[in-house]
DNA sequence: ATATTTGTTAACCAAATGGTTAAACCATAA
DNA sequence: TTATGGTTTAACCATTTGGTTAACAAATAT
């Protein structure tokens, strides 16, 4: 009983056209017959395939949530100091969000339109958490290597920093007055600006 | 011909009622009936009072932005320094949100959904400019009151650091592991913790 | 070969949704 | 009092939308 399969991979040319409609439309905004006319499909095949649009978005959401998480912990859980997490981090998680635009604001619409979500992405695998960050930054601010903060206020700030121009784009074009190319200089700019930014701060 | 009004400003109980589900649900989210539910009253007067969905969202919008604006202009416009600025914004800013709980993802969500409402915006009364911000930044350079840092990043920073937090909430709870408690103390933390960050990073 | 399972499509359906209409309501001017 | 004009409502309408169905096509198993 091998799989049939005159089809080649039809189901993930819909998860990619899903990926595509739903990044930028969101949930709401999204159509099914847009995600069919994308994947240049009958929008049966939506149905066959993943039974709603709901069950299409989940799946959607999930593997867009996936991607995200190890970036996150490359901040959280690798082994080198906080300085280096930190530089990592800033000039790394532009270059990614680069090939990912939608991304992050996808994530994060999505999260407020319905907090639940966390629930069903929580089982997820390499699901991010603090403890191991928070440690590290206790352990050196004791041996004095970084001025008194707190962990969790850290995370904030390098998260803040890095994911907030690529979620308000427009917001920060509009004030700045700036174009798409200006907008990418002054992203390629805060690979670094970012990060000594942030050493400047903690560091002692 | 004064004008016939048995109604007691139906008009702004629209506005109101319009507010609320736009910016829990976003134009895409909302309905016109869920609209007219929470106004109390029947869903033919959104239409009568403002002709289409799309002026009514234009409505709310531009309310919102008008709200929003002005809390900008008092780091970019008033005469204190840069770290007055820093200080008086970041402890002002988060006793603000806590009013208008969705006003900066609604704007940003929207702004990015399509971003030619910004051009309604830029007409807007209070617009804020960043040019007299960015002089102030080089002049405090200068004069070695400041590390050297750009005024646009520097801008960047300081509304990444207050906003994200705002914007990305359901994230930063779910990340944290944190409740609505939990969440709360922590903003309240960062009405200092944040201006230390950022003053700490940038004085000489 | 042929029966059976899997993949695909066009046509269709019911519900939801933004918007309209025509009649009723009500405050005020005459 | 009554004519007038803004205000409000219930019923209605056309379109959109997520989802279904039944028939057809293409593999695979026997």
């Amino acid at each position: 009983m091998a799989k049939a399969n005159k089809n080649q991979d039809t189901e993930g040319e819909i998860l990619e056209a899903a990926k595509n409609v739903f990044q930028k439309k969101g949930m709401d905004g999204a159509r099914m017959q847009e995600i069919a006319n994308e994947a240049g499909i009958n929008k049966a095949m939506l149905h066959y395939y993943y039974r709603s649009k709901q069950l299409l978005f989940d799946a959607v959401f999930s593997n867009a949530f996936s991607l995200l998480a190890p970036e996150l912990n490359k901040v959280l859980n690798d082994d080198s100091s906080i300085e280096e997490k930190v530089k990592n981090f800033t000039s790394n998680y532009i270059s990614f969000i680069s090939k990912h635009p939608y991304l992050p604001n996808f994530i994060i619409q999505e999260l407020n339109r319905n907090p639940k979500f966390f629930e069903k992405i929580q089982k997820n695998a390499a699901f991010p958490t603090l403890e191991k960050f928070n440690n590290q930054v206790a352990n050196e601010v004791k041996k004095g290597i970084l001025k008194p903060i707190e962990g969790q206020q850290l995370f904030i700030n390098i998260i803040s920093l890095n994911i907030f121009p690529f979620v308000a784009t427009p917001l920060i074009k509009g004030l700045l007055d700036i174009d798409d190319k200006g907008f990418k200089q002054l992203m390629e700019h805060r690979k670094v600006a970012v990060s000594e930014f942030i050493i400047n701060s903690i560091k002692k």
